[in-house]
RNA sequence: GCGGCCGUGGUCUAGCCUGGACUAGGACGUGGGCUUUCCGAGCCCAAUACCCGGGUUCAAAUCCCGGCGGCCGCACCA
């Protein structure tokens, strides 16, 4: 059987420092895992490419960046239906202790509906119907809510409060101030960076599947009436876009329809130009990040996927080695969540829109950190090209920017070396660089392939004559000769290189 | 959460079935030393492992039970 790639990934991951389980050496519950330091150093790269691309240079609208608190009180989550949505009956066996949901249970054996009915009331039926334990029929005890989000106590009353489960609902708490504060008019959006959590039955594939990660949001508002969209969005109406509709689905089929952007909200399958607008800028995103629009498709979710609110939803679907998953969901909310808030916190969420009074419409785009990282590389993990792994992330996103080695350890090479290295490190332009002496050059030159640094500096015994070193380029191989005065921008301008648009 | 398979240094693994000679072997990697004038060269030295707990046994990496973790399928996945 061949090692899979999703195995190599995660070897490399954690050989060279980009992630691990948290406590692992206590062995701590699945589904949580920490960065390492080039982890951690490619989330705060993606993290800031994604604001500058989407926040900061935005130019079709105002986007405000926020951080909001990732406790919320219970009231919160009750409005949004969270609290209601988010939860599983559950039930155990008192002779075999295995634990079932009853509302599965009592449909397997009854063959009853019971959608909607409380943990009450499915107890009830339990308990007159006589369903017993498929497994050994011993009598089921203990019912209560499965939470799918990690239930807290805040301060001395105890005041009953969840992390968490999306990043969203701060945005929508935040609203009103931020229409104020900022006086923003229609359309304009919030992003937020942040973690989020979700009590998970079975997390699973390492770090795709997570009880505590990270969200890239944006709540995009506009006017429900509002045809024209975003300014700029003739600019992106002929980015193609690639769907698996409704109709392949039901027929079981795997084929997207290729369809410009501007097309696809003419026909009537993505619901408004606010929302194609964000799936054209997602492909040109990711394209950017070396994920070609061939490996990704957007996924219009079934009726019953998807909250009655919904004015449909298209996931961005990445091709994995272990198949199609989602690493952006895209939502057209209407204006449900404003509302459950107006209603819930008693307060006004309307906004006075060219002296009409109204509850904006929204759209959300939501990027899953984590996903995106290992979507990045696996699709940047090259075998066969050298005699080595070679990563080739974007150079945007790559931890390390630039290796220093001295061609031997030798005195003169090393302190040369380590001159250039400091100087770099000193650099008001804070560059991730690292020096290396040990071992063959060769074996440097592996090393750093594997994690993806861009260049390679090597000081030779030319530089002690002329001060000029040689820069290999992580793609090619291929060396040049450059004056040490000149490495600090070459290697700068070089972190922003873009390739794929 | 249910069912199946699985858990040995940093990574991959040999050993487990058929308990004892296992002071647990190897490869790669790592640290140190020598060597080395541009793509994992070579030599020497060193450190690091039987997931945790209980049981059976004169004796457990090996057999049994439980926990935790991993993979796969089902379920779940705003």
């Amino acid at each position: 059987m061949p090692e899979q790639l999703t195995d190599k990934i995660v070897q490399l991951a954690l050989r060279r420092g980009f992630f691990n389980p948290t406590a692992e050496i206590y062995r701590a519950p699945a589904g949580f895992y920490d960065l390492g330091p080039l982890g951690a150093l490619v989330k705060s790269n993606l993290v800031s490419f994604w604001i500058d691309e989407f926040v900061r240079r935005e130019t079709s609208y105002e986007v405000f960046l926020i951080d909001g608190s990732l406790i919320l009180p219970y009231d919160v989550l009750k409005a949004s239906g969270h609290v209601d949505k988010f939860s599983d009956p559950k039930a155990s066996c008192k002779s075999c202790g295995r634990i079932y949901r009853v509302d599965q249970l009592i449909e397997e054996a009854l063959g009853l509906k019971v959608e909607g009915k409380s943990l009450e009331e499915l107890e009830q039926i339990v308990k007159t119907r006589g369903v017993r334990c498929p497994h050994c029929r011993g009598e089921l005890s203990d019912f209560r809510e499965h939470h799918l989000m990690f239930k807290l106590s805040v301060g001395g009353a105890e005041e009953s409060a969840f992390l968490r489960p999306e990043t969203a609902q701060n945005i929508f708490l935040n609203f009103k101030r931020i229409t104020y504060g900022m006086r923003a008019k229609l359309p304009f959006g919030v992003a937020q960076v942040g973690k989020s959590f979700r009590n998970e039955i079975a997390p699973r594939q390492s770090v795709i599947r997570l009880r505590e990660f990270s969200q890239m949001e944006i709540e995009l508002f506009f006017a429900p009436n509002d045809e024209r969209g975003p300014r700029g969005f003739e600019e992106v109406a002929d980015t193609e876009i690639r769907i698996l509709t409704r109709e392949e689905q039901l027929h079981g089929g795997e084929e997207p329809i290729e369809l410009k952007a501007g097309d696809a909200v003419a026909e009537g399958i993505v619901p408004n130009r606010f929302l194609a607008y964000y799936l054209a800028k997602e492909v040109r995103f990711f394209k950017l990040l070396g994920i070609p629009p061939e490996n990704t498709r957007f996924r219009h979710l079934l009726p019953e996927e998807t909250p009655h609110y919904s004015g449909g939803n298209f996931d961005l679907e990445v091709k994995f080695s272990f198949g199609w998953k989602e690493i952006v969901g895209n939502a057209y909310r209407r204006d449900y969540d404003l509302t459950v808030h107006s209603r819930g916190s008693g307060e006004d969420l309307s906004i006075d829109n060219n002296g009409v009074k109204m509850i904006p419409h929204v759209v959300e785009p939501s990027f899953g950190v984590e996903r995106i990282i290992y979507a990045i590389l696996e699709h940047s993990y090259r075998e066969g090209e050298r005699d080595w792994p070679l990563l080739k992330l974007p150079r945007i996103i790559s931890p390390i920017k630039a290796a220093i080695f001295p061609l031997l350890d030798r005195e003169n090479l090393t302190s040369k070396a380590l001159d250039v290295y400091y100087a770099l490190k000193r650099s008001r332009k804070a560059i991730p660089v690292y020096y290396d002496d040990r071992g063959s050059i060769g074996r440097r030159y592996a090393r750093a392939d594997e994690v993806g640094v861009n260049l390679c500096i090597t000081i030779d015994y030319q530089t002690l004559q002329d001060d000029t070193v040689t820069v290999r380029d992580r793609d090619t191989a291929e060396q040049a000769r450059v004056k040490i005065s000149d490495l600090e921008d070459l290697i700068y301008n070089d972190m922003f290189r873009l390739e794929g648009v």
